[in-house]
Parts: C-alpha cells; sequence; structure tokens
DNA sequence: ATGCAGCGATACCTGAGCGACATCGATCGA
DNA sequence: TCGATCGATGTCGCTCAGGTATCGCTGCAT
C-alpha cells in the first residue's frame, strides 16, 4: 500500500462518486479508478460497491478510511517536522486556545527564552476542539490543552496546574456581589441561560444560552446581560470593569496541561516540557 | 513522500549503512542511494551525512525516523484491520499480559460471547511493555493494561476496575501469617530482595533480585525462597499451596484498564468496550 | 418505449521512474 | 602504496502512472 493509493482512496471515500474525486486529485477519473482497484486486488478486500449510480463504501472501506486519515495526518505531520528540524534556528508551535491560560502562557515563555538554545516559539492561538487535529497533522508541536474539556487522546501530556472555575456575571447582576455560588444556582438562572460553545464537529449543542465562538463576543452577551458562563478561575482575571467573577464552589477542577505527539522527537520540545514541569 | 520511500529511509538509518540496508529489503545498493537523494531532495533537507566510510542521521534525518517508524505501523495496521473487517466472522484480537486479570478476563469473554454478532475473541497473551506495539501495528485490536504500569500514550481508555496489592512469599516466611504489611516491610528484606522484570527496551534494571520473564518462573523462585514480589490482588489468588499472599497497605492501587487505538473503528471493539464497562 | 445524460470500466499510448548490473571515486588500514 | 570497502553514478529494460477515447450500464424524461 502506498501514501498515493491511500490518497485516492480517502478521497474516493469522502465523495463517494469517481468524477468528483478525480477533480479534486486533479487528475483524471481512468486512472483512479485503476488504482483503487488494484488497491483492492492487492488487499483482497472489496472497499466499494459500485454501480454505475451510485457508489459506497463497505464495511472494510470504512475501516480504511478512518485509518487513512490518520496515516495522511502522520505524512503530513513527518514531512513538516523533518523540514523544521533541519532548520538553523528551530521554531516550535505552541498551540493555545485563545484566552487562555493567559499568566501560565508569560510564566512559560519568559522561562523558555532563557534556555540555553531556545527555539522561537510560535503561538498558534486555535479554538476549542482545534488542538487534536493540529498536533495530528504536524501543525502544532505542543500545546496546552485543559481537561477535562480537551481530549488528550494520542498524545503524551504532563500536568501544569489545577485551578477553581468562576461564574462571569454581570457586574450589576443580583449574585455578583456573593464570595462563592454554586453550579445549580447559575446554571438555574432563568434570566441567563448558559451560553453555547461549538463541538467538535462545529455545530452547536441544543439549547437557549446565545451560540459564542470566542471570549470577546462571550463578555460582550454577558455585559449585555443575555448569558452567562462557568469558565477556569485564570481566564476570569482582568476582566471588563461591567463583568464579575464569582467563585463556583462545587464546579469540577480545570487542569491545565501540555501536550504533544508521543513520538515527538524535537529537542526544543522536550526543553519547553522540561521547563513547563518545573514552574 | 511515498511509503517505499520511507521503508527504504529507515532501513538505512537504523543500519546506518547503505549496503546492510540494501541487504534487508532485498534490493540492489543503487536504487536505495537514489531514492534517499530523492526523498532529500523532494524535502529539501539533509537526512544523512555520508562519507565512504560512515554514515550517520542528522538532526532532522533522527526526526524523520521517529514520525517514520509510527507511520510504517500504523500503515501496517490499517491493512491488517480492513483485511479483518472484511472477513464474514470477524475475528478480534484482545492482548493481556500473561497471568494477570484472570477473573475479570473470564467475565468479560463470557459476557462479549452472549452479545449479537459477537466477533470471535482470540487471546494474543504478551510479555509486559509489548501492548503498546501491539495495538499500534494492528496485530492486536484491543488489550487490558495496568495502570500504572502500562503507558496508555496514544490509546484511549475506559477505567475497567482498581484493586489493591499483595506480597507474594513463601508459606514458611516468617511474615507469610500477616493479614497486612507495608511496602518498606517487604523491600527491606535482605533474605529476599525483590524480583526484576524486564524493562521496556527488554534489558533487566541492576539489582540483587533474580531476573524473571514470567508467573511461573517467578512463583517457582519464591517458593524457593529465592525472591518475593508485591502484585496487583487477582493475580495472587489460586496460588500454589506453597506460597501465601498477605496485602500491602501502602502500595498504590493498580487500575486495570482497557485500551483501544483511537481511530478504531471496528464494531467488535466498540461492541466490546461496552460490554467491559458494564461488568 | 426510447433516447439521452451521467457514471464507472476498459483499451491503448506515452513517459517517468524503479531496479539490476557495471563501474567510478574516495577513504581507511595493512 | 596497494587493496578492500563503501556510496555515487551511468546505462538499460521494464513496469506502471496518467492521459485520451470509448464502451456499457442505469435511471430519467419525453
Amino acid at each position: 500500500m502506498e501514501i498515493r493509493e491511500l490518497r485516492y482512496f480517502v478521497a474516493i471515500a469522502e465523495e463517494l462518486h469517481f468524477g468528483k474525486a478525480a477533480r479534486r486529485l486533479e487528475i483524471a477519473q481512468p486512472p483512479l479508478s485503476r488504482t483503487i482497484a488494484r488497491l483492492e486486488r492487492q488487499l483482497g478486500v472489496t472497499l466499494l460497491e459500485r454501480t454505475s449510480r451510485k457508489v459506497t463504501l463497505t464495511e472494510a472501506g470504512a475501516v480504511l478510511l478512518s485509518e487513512g486519515r490518520a496515516i495522511l495526518s502522520a505524512v503530513a505531520a513527518a514531512e513538516r517536522r523533518t523540514q523544521q528540524a533541519a532548520q538553523r534556528r528551530p521554531r516550535l508551535v505552541l498551540a493555545v486556545k485563545s484566552g487562555t491560560a493567559g499568566e501560565l502562557l508569560a510564566k512559560l515563555l519568559d522561562a523558555y527564552r532563557t534556555e540555553p538554545g531556545a527555539a522561537t516559539v510560535d503561538l498558534l492561538l486555535c479554538e476549542a476542539h482545534q488542538h487534536q487535529k493540529l498536533l495530528q497533522d504536524g501543525q502544532a508541536d505542543v500545546a496546552l490543552l485543559h481537561l477535562p474539556f480537551d481530549s488528550t487522546v494520542g498524545l503524551d501530556t504532563e500536568t501544569l496546574c489545577t485551578e477553581g472555575q468562576v461564574a462571569i456575571l454581570p457586574s450589576s447582576h443580583a449574585l455578583s456581589g456573593r464570595s462563592q455560588i454554586r453550579m445549580a444556582e447559575v446554571t438555574a438562572l432563568p434570566d441567563l441561560p448558559m451560553a453555547r460553545w461549538p463541538g467538535p464537529g462545529g455545530s452547536y449543542p441544543e439549547g437557549p444560552g446565545a451560540e459564542v465562538r470566542n471570549l470577546t463576543q462571550l463578555f460582550q452577551l454577558i455585559a449585555l446581560g443575555r448569558t452567562t458562563v462557568i469558565m477556569p478561575e485564570s481566564a476570569g482575571t482582568d476582566l471588563r470593569r461591567d463583568l464579575a467573577a464569582v467563585p463556583v464552589l462545587d464546579a469540577p477542577p480545570v487542569t491545565t496541561v501540555i501536550a504533544w505527539p508521543p513520538q515527538s522527537r524535537l529537542r526544543a520540545v522536550a526543553d519547553l516540557i522540561r521547563v513547563a514541569t518545573r514552574l
């Protein structure tokens, strides 16, 4: 099995249409048909059921699609990382959800900068749920994740810190003066439905709250009295004047971890992790 | 970058010798030289420093070696799993360290067997530290691991159970009648140095205890009064007559988890996991 | 019922590149 | 200084990737 064959198969499996897949691959349709036929012959497995009107995946095809996507990501990552490693002055891409881990991030970058042979660290500000993909296809080398929100499946991690959560409310709200609060009190506020974040697929869960994509949007909506949110303490420091943070007693603690692909061999990654765990 | 090129590069990077690598790949040496040269040209990166007497890896080459091995494993896994998925009656390979999780394993297999459309489960009895590799190159589909001993990096997991640990002693030993014991008491026994297991590389750590590879060896040595061991409770049930198990109060608890590769799409794997978590 | 449009498979051709063999040039040790 | 060893290079045959033209099947519209 070759990468080219896998690329072709994944394209067809996604399009379920030889013509469209060929256009996407920028080749003609006949070589595509032949390549897939040969792949099937070599594996001894039928991957696609085709009539002249419809193409469908077999069960084996679904398995190969899933495994194949992972392999193609890994190949793209290998190419990127190999080229990075050859640079005279290495660069390191650190993926962080925008607006989070502010102080920790600053301390980490400061501490790492003084390391001998420190690489240039590029920050890749990403949206929630993107980390995984960025690390897997080599667009990022390291990421800061927040448990239990982010998944660490397929990654090596080290715990950096654990913190409580706070509810962000309009300063004018009745509860904003409280020194602490409980989950149930926040989630039950009928006048302030909880904001909804996009899920892993990029679509929003059902619910009454506002749909938000970033902290600026969110804070604006909270200030307007349209929504509220429960989030880690550190993200609630240095708030706008018209917002208040109230510690939520029984919210699950949030753990910030540093994560990297397990087979990472970049010295810069190892250094950064060492610095991070010593903070 | 193609799989063939990656296979060639990994072979050379491991042998650090074009001739030997070519023999291992069962091709002549010249095409190998040319293939690597072209790979380097395409990546725009020097992977190997070569003189006519010595070949060494560059830093970029070391990165590609590491990433490349992972990719080759993934490709082998994809081929195996695709072919498995095409079988009329699917098979499922469950990797377990020999001698562990006895009762849990029996219950799991019994419960799964009654599932509608249950696959045939093949047990792959392996040695410690092999799980990871078996799952990654597709020789196994699921594994039972024991935290904190085994690494779950790169795998999805579900916790099945947690148990304490016991010290296994000769029945004749002075401590064997105790109802409980402490770590320090066991590790400090001068007459019974702790047995040594092979590490991830297959070599043994330094120490006075006996070198063992499996439970039969181990139990025999304990019965002979040559060593002792601390291990999970469940592995210490149904002991030989001449051995005794004493709970170790302050030993870290052992968690048994079921683990699988994150991109797994086999229905049989999903079924088995569901059954396991409901036990 | 028939003709047409859309789709995947097949036939055939050209050129790139893989792999084999022979050989070169450099380097190290005797 | 000579020979052995090792990676690079030149050359050749052949496989196979990719292109164009076309076939055969199927569903749909008239």
